[in-house]
Order: C-alpha cells, then sequence, then structure tokens
DNA sequence: TGGCGTCCTTGATCCAGGTCATTGTCACGA
DNA sequence: TCGTGACAATGACCTGGATCAAGGACGCCA
C-alpha cells in the first residue's frame, strides 16, 4: 500500500516517519476544531500527539481495503478521499467522500467495513486504535466527541439512504452538489464556485447513478442555467434557490 | 400522539405512568443484554431504572416525528417498528426497522432525524435524553455501548447504500430476507420460517422499490423454490445457500 | 356467514436511466 | 506544437422496474 509516512503538518521539512516526540505540530494544526482533538487542551493535545503519526497518500492510492484488520483510525487533514464497498463482480457504492477534519476508520468490529482510496493527495494523522480507545478512557471527552461524529454521520447515511432509494437523477446531482458547497463552506472554501474534485464515475458509484447519466445531468442543469461547468472541476450554482427546492424532492 | 405510558414490563398488571421507582422491572428484562443497559451490573442498573419509563404503543401508531425536538431515547424491548423520512411529496425511504433489543432516538442534533412508527404493537423503555446524558458521565460504560451501538449501525447504513445503490430487486429482497433471519437469530427467534411482519409497501420502502416489484419478486423467488411463503406472514428460506449467493451479488 | 376493507398479486404498458458506441476536450510531456 | 491518454459528453437503443389497472385472498366484525 502506497502511504507515506511524515512527521510534519503542512509544509515543513520532511523527516523519518516516529510516533509522536515532544514537539507537538498539534498546535498548529488549522482545523484542529473539527478533528476529534478539538475538545482536548493543550496538554491533553500532547498525550494524543503522543500517538499520532502523520501520513500521506498521492491521488489515486488506497488508504486500506474493506476486510482488513483495523489496526488505525485517521483524521484527514488535507485533501479529499472516497469511502466505498464492492460486490464481487465490481459493482461499487461510493459511500462517502471526505474532507480535511472528517474522521475515518471507526469499526466496532476486527475490519474495516469499507475501503479507503485518495481521490486527491492527502494528508492525514493516524492514530493505533488500541492506543486511541486507552486514550479515550483517559479523556471521555473524546469518547463523547467521537459519539457526536458518529451520529452526524449516521443521520447524514439516512439522508443518503433517501436519495439513494427515492430520489431521481436531476434530484441526486443538485443534493450532491449542494453537499460538497455546504461542506466546502465548513471549512471556509469556496461554496460557489464549489470545487468537485472526483470523477464523474465517482459521482455516480456514490449516487447510484451512470457515469453518462451524471453527464447528461449536468449538462441538463447546465441547460436550464442552474449551474455553470468551469474549468479546473469548479461548478458555479448559479441558481441556488432552485437548486435547494430541486434537491429537497419539491 | 398515542403513545400510552404504563410502568410494567411483560404482562403484569398495568398501573399509572410513572417514572422508575424503587421496584425495578428491569431486573426481570428478558433482552437486557441487547440494549444499552447490558454493561451495567445491578446497583447501577438501578439508576438506570430511576429514570425509564415504559411505553407502549399500538400498530400503525407513530412514536415521533422527524423535526419535533428529540427529547427523549427509546429501548425496543417488544415488537417492530419502522423509522424513515420523508419527501415533501410523499415519497418515503424507510431507513430501518427496529426489534426487540434496538436502540432508537440518537440525535446529536436537537430534534430528530427521522420519523418513529409501530409496524406491531410495541413496548419501549423511554429515556429522558438529558438525564441519560447525565448518567452517561457517570456511567462511561454507557457511553461506550452506545458508540459502539452507533457503530454497529453506521455499518449497515453502508450496507444499506451497497443495496440501494447497486443490487436488483432480487437481490435487494433476498438480502432483506437474510437481514431478517440474522436479527431473528440474535434475539433467538426462530431464523426460517421468518416472521416478516411489515407490509409489501413498507418493504419497498426499505429497499427503494415499489410493491408491485416486491410483490412480483416475491413470487419469483417461490418459484425458483428458493422460499415458500407461509401463511401468518411467515417466509421460509428454502434455500438458504443460493440466497446467500444472490445477496451478495455472485 | 357474509360483507367489507385492506393488503397482496398479477397483467399490460411505459419510461427513466442503463448500456453500448463514438466523438470531444483537455492536461501534460516530449 | 503535437501527440497521447484519460476523462467527459453525446447519441441511439434497450430494459428493469415503475405505473396503471384489475382481480384475489384474507381477516374481522356485524
Amino acid at each position: 500500500m502506497a502511504v507515506f509516512d511524515v512527521n510534519h503538518v503542512g509544509n515543513l521539512a520532511p523527516a523519518v516517519p516516529r510516533e509522536g516526540g515532544t514537539a507537538s505540530p498539534c498546535s498548529a494544526c488549522s482545523i484542529r476544531n473539527l478533528t476529534i482533538c478539538a475538545p482536548l487542551n493543550d496538554v491533553e493535545q500532547a498525550q494524543m500527539a503522543a500517538i499520532v503519526t502523520n501520513v500521506e497518500i498521492e491521488a489515486g492510492t488506497p488508504l486500506f481495503d474493506e476486510g482488513e484488520p483495523a489496526e488505525h483510525v485517521f483524521n484527514v487533514t488535507d485533501g479529499t478521499l472516497r469511502i466505498y464497498k464492492l460486490l464481487p463482480d465490481g459493482r461499487r457504492q461510493v459511500t462517502g467522500f471526505l474532507f480535511a477534519g472528517d474522521f475515518l476508520g471507526l469499526a466496532n468490529d476486527e475490519n474495516y467495513a469499507y475501503s479507503a482510496e485518495a481521490v486527491t493527495a492527502c494528508k492525514l494523522c493516524r492514530f493505533p486504535r488500541q492506543k486511541l480507545e486507552i486514550l479515550m478512557e483517559r479523556f471521555p471527552k473524546v469518547e463523547q466527541r467521537l459519539l457526536n461524529i458518529a451520529s452526524n454521520e449516521l443521520a447524514a447515511a439516512q439522508e443518503q439512504m433517501l436519495l439513494l432509494g427515492r430520489k431521481t437523477a436531476r434530484e441526486k446531482i443538485a443534493s450532491f452538489l449542494l453537499l460538497l458547497a455546504r461542506r466546502a463552506r465548513q471549512r471556509g472554501r469556496s461554496e460557489s464556485p464549489v470545487s468537485v474534485p472526483m470523477s464523474r464515475t465517482d459521482i455516480g458509484d456514490f449516487l447510484g447513478l451512470t457515469t453518462e447519466t451524471v453527464s447528461r445531468t449536468f449538462t441538463q442543469l447546465k441547460q436550464n442555467s442552474l449551474i455553470r461547468l468551469l474549468p479546473n472541476n469548479e461548478v458555479e450554482l448559479a441558481d441556488r434557490e432552485e437548486l435547494e427546492d430541486i434537491a429537497g424532492g419539491f
């Protein structure tokens, strides 16, 4: 698996992989408030830093595969990942896209329930699961935070089930663009134009559609002047109000 | 909302609604090991019992609606519920069926993210959310248990997304029957014939199909001698092996 | 024990989105 | 600047499951 361990955050000089160390890069973490570290003070955070390893992976490379022993959990600090499940004949369901601040690897079973791959180059904080569990006993705040995250994801998953089971292609695409916009806002990025780093195939596999249908639906929304397709995989939400209506099933 | 409060578990004589009381019916709870109370000893459990109210609802009645303030969480002790989300024009996605031992009401937002209704007559343990949160601080074991439950549900939700987005009608129905069988085994009920208490419409709304397609697919599986439709909404899984293959997408 | 309402099944037809095939676009590297 | 390869768009056609429309079964109560 093409995972590169580095022990820096941001663009500092790389160094040998290590776990923890005294000088915590976490104190400089710009997205700390989005991560599982959010509820910790500096002292507590240093203890988290002691078990964390920073890893980087290139676009397109796997982080872990479904069924693999779930030895680590991760916090994304930069980039975009996709998580997905496969059927034996290759049909794929992307169950989520993850961005800076997102947490992954939660598996109360011994093994990962899904595969994770980098959509773009990614940086992540990696925690050994066992060590994190020990820390959680010491810091119930982290466990609470994790429960919060899990609750949120559960609500998002139900929303996605509604989309997959009951929405039309047009409604699915509108919902998807608004989801990206909302997530971009959360991390202080542009909502419109919104960055759409994943391929049509990824989008199709996330929405239960084919690439062709995704492409056609983008074209259709463009012709209706609801969106504009810009260079660099950016999409302008030209009529956000109407998109919201379509996404909501009105 | 047609919710009847009673303070007994099982078939003891009903009494006026109350919260807790000294004589805990929980010690007689036959499904305790499935609930959030599982990790507690008798003394701790008595404290849980002090904040619990037993409620019963008839088949077809709502327990709570999406968007309502989430004041309580529940543990099902008997019966079957459906949880679902609606689109404005009435399209419905059933996001889950709940059975004895299942937990519901987790919402880290102020409001319920979905509606819940009884499929059959149900009995539940109701906890005021705030009081439970206070107890969780005292018993981190309960919070851990809740995180476990949430992780499990998350994995189940992803499996359901795979089903909704990528499986055929035949694969969906096979998966559904096996899901019911697995859940029946967990609570010591018959796996085959398995009880299917919900209507074709409920099943369709769970699987992203219409009632007609559900009905036709049942007929088709029956004609292939994979299942037998028995009286009293029971289904015999005549060729479980083959059903597993179909459900798995082979 | 018969009538009624609800749910289930079945048939005929339709269509949104899938499939298959081709062409267009664009980033990148020689 | 040109070639190349991967991804996106578009067109023609097909099909699984939806829709529309009757019947049929069955439980429940008078």
